[in-house]
DNA sequence: CTGAAAGCGCTAACAA
DNA sequence: TTGTTAGCGCTTTCAG
């Protein structure tokens, strides 16, 4: 066990000191310079010393420690990615994009999730300034802009993903909400409802520009057609949980309140709105329209069959990570203000009206 | 612009370099040592000097580099924790447990996906080893122990949560399911049913104990059964997916096969055979009794109501996470050998068979 | 209360 | 083809 030279010398918490250069180096007797080189291709060395430091640094069970090939080479070629809820699959599709379009181009990602609080947000930004990351990749949770300020005065490359905050003006890759509440909505009026409620998510979101834009579209849609004939919107304060789309169906019954198109911000709430319609005796998609957003991949069942929005968030995230790389190697200088545009799928939630 | 001093000396790919303690030094005009100490809170500074130091750093946005800092300490707390699959909520909650826990005792996990393939798997173990990880959460995905021979080589630290491959005798934290099979079969007969299938997920988890458990249990359950009465029980190789469900649904269709009892390996795949029945005229809980396993959170809605196994994931994950700190820091000499018992939520998809 | 010096593991420049 | 030296940013002696 020679290459436990430093046991005594230090005790470390953990058992036993890992092998380093400097053991294999001592045991092939060649300089450490050597050993370095040998475990990169083209250089310099001798296939029979390279092959005789492998074998020892294999024996060895010898792994380079990246936090000194990093702190020598004053860079650590990762990024960092901020989600907001790591229970929500199609975050882990971003994350498993961006990951995979990293790794091709030489990079590493970290992510954590902010769980949709500023603290937690605030925390893992710092924790990953320290950790060196050379960009990130943003879902900002925060309600003011001081995280942004953190990352804007770090001087760090940076680009937000799936929906911005209204203070933001950076880089940003985002669906189109706007569009996504007009295809909602004007698939809603195409049908034949003329008394519809979105359920949005103020609580959750409400601070996000995206909430706002889109209800300026329905607002617009609204309008264009009230010119028509009449027809009726309301908006209300819901969620994004099966919870949220339960109570504000119970709500709405209270207030004796009737909606022939109901759409809502995510599957979920439009599963609990369903749900808590049905055990009211209604059917979805018969007496009433229903759409989503999301399209979570339970609501192509029949027992479900939700009419859902479709946002590509693959797509964007191959976007995003691709222009932070750039960006990071001075590939790019145009600052990037993309919006990805949704698709509607059509399902029993709200074909029934259509004749 | 002073901390930008070796600019010249060296062109980093970002175009700036970031502030050191040295840089903090020079301006506060103190040493690198007092910079150092100045934001530890138990030290000899005095507080003019702190306050001085802390100013400047926040002005030139100083963040420690934790590279250097991890390579002067030795060690970096931080654990590993590699999952299947990102975009299942069920490691979601794992990993945010785990998150909370490692934080609370001061330590950072990092996780990774290896989409449940060896190769991916032995790339992301090789890596978080080279970043230095004082221990490792397995959930294992390799068919062979190619893998874990680098883990045991390694002498790392390290936990296997969720389901153990037959091969691995390490500490473990796994969900019992043995007893989970039991659960669900014996529910099955007692409602009635008579012709039971059960849809395991072979292709995907065939070399796991768990499964071979599960099928040796129910087995045994049926053997005390069969003793007093006639009781069919086949099994099929299905999937984790709800497409998995559907295709063995349409399987037994054409090989005329029906059963009264189905149970499958997670409630997706159940959703999947559920779907397929109803397109073929069959009312769950009415013409057949099904149960799944994981309690995913649309289970629960009414349009499913499916009968599903409830695996309390947190506890799984909470136990492994501070296990292993407790190994790190030498707190723990036994080795973990536990089984978590799930529990049997009973919904529609089964309980109309109840009299 | 403060500073100088050494060294964590690695690699790039420079010598041989 | 190989070795020597220096230094990345930080912290921990040890000496003032």
């Amino acid at each position: 066990m020679g290459f436990m030279r430093s046991q005594e010398k230090k005790q470390k918490i953990n058992s036993f000191q890992k092998p380093t250069i400097k053991d294999i180096a001592r045991i092939a007797n060649v300089s450490e310079t050597t050993v370095s080189l040998s475990f990169k291709n083209n250089s310099r060395i001798s296939d029979k010393t390279r092959q005789k430091v492998l074998n020892i640094a294999k024996e060895l069970n010898y792994f380079p420690n990246l936090s000194a090939r990093d702190l020598r080479a004053g860079r650590t070629k990762t990024i960092g990615f901020v989600i907001n809820d790591i229970k929500n699959p199609f975050y882990g599709s971003m994350v498993r994009t961006s990951e995979q379009i990293a790794l091709e181009r030489g990079y590493e990602v970290i992510f954590s999730e902010s769980q949709w609080s500023g603290k937690n947000e605030k925390f893992i930004i710092n924790r990953m300034l320290q950790n060196q990351i050379e960009g990130i990749i943003l879902c900002f949770s925060e309600k003011t802009e001081s995280t942004y300020k953190t990352i804007l005065s770090s001087g760090i490359p940076h680009i937000v993903v799936d929906t911005k905050p209204d203070y933001y003006h950076g880089p940003y890759v985002i669906n189109d909400s706007a569009f996504a509440g007009y295809l909602a909505v004007k698939h809603l009026y195409d049908i034949g409802c003329r008394n519809i409620a979105v359920l949005n998510a103020k609580e959750d979101l409400g601070y996000f520009s995206s909430v706002n834009e889109m209800e300026h579209s329905i607002s617009h849609v609204f309008n264009s057609i009230t010119q028509k004939e009449r027809i009726q919107i309301d908006f209300y304060d819901s969620g994004l949980k099966i919870s949220s789309g339960m109570k504000t169906y119970d709500e709405m019954q209270k207030a004796q309140k009737f909606y022939d198109g109901i759409f809502c911000m995510n599957d979920l709430c439009a599963m609990g709105y369903m749900n808590a319609a049905l055990r009211d005796g209604l059917q979805p998609g018969k007496d009433f329209a229903i759409v989503g957003v999301d399209d979570n991949e339970v609501s192509d069942l029949d027992m479900i069959s939700l009419t859902s929005i479709n946002i590509d968030y693959e797509e964007i995230s191959k976007i995003a990570t691709n222009y932070l790389i750039d960006v990071i190697e001075n590939k790019q200088e145009q600052k990037i203000e993309k919006m990805i545009r949704p698709e509607l799928i059509i399902r029993n939630s709200s074909s029934f009206f259509q004749t």
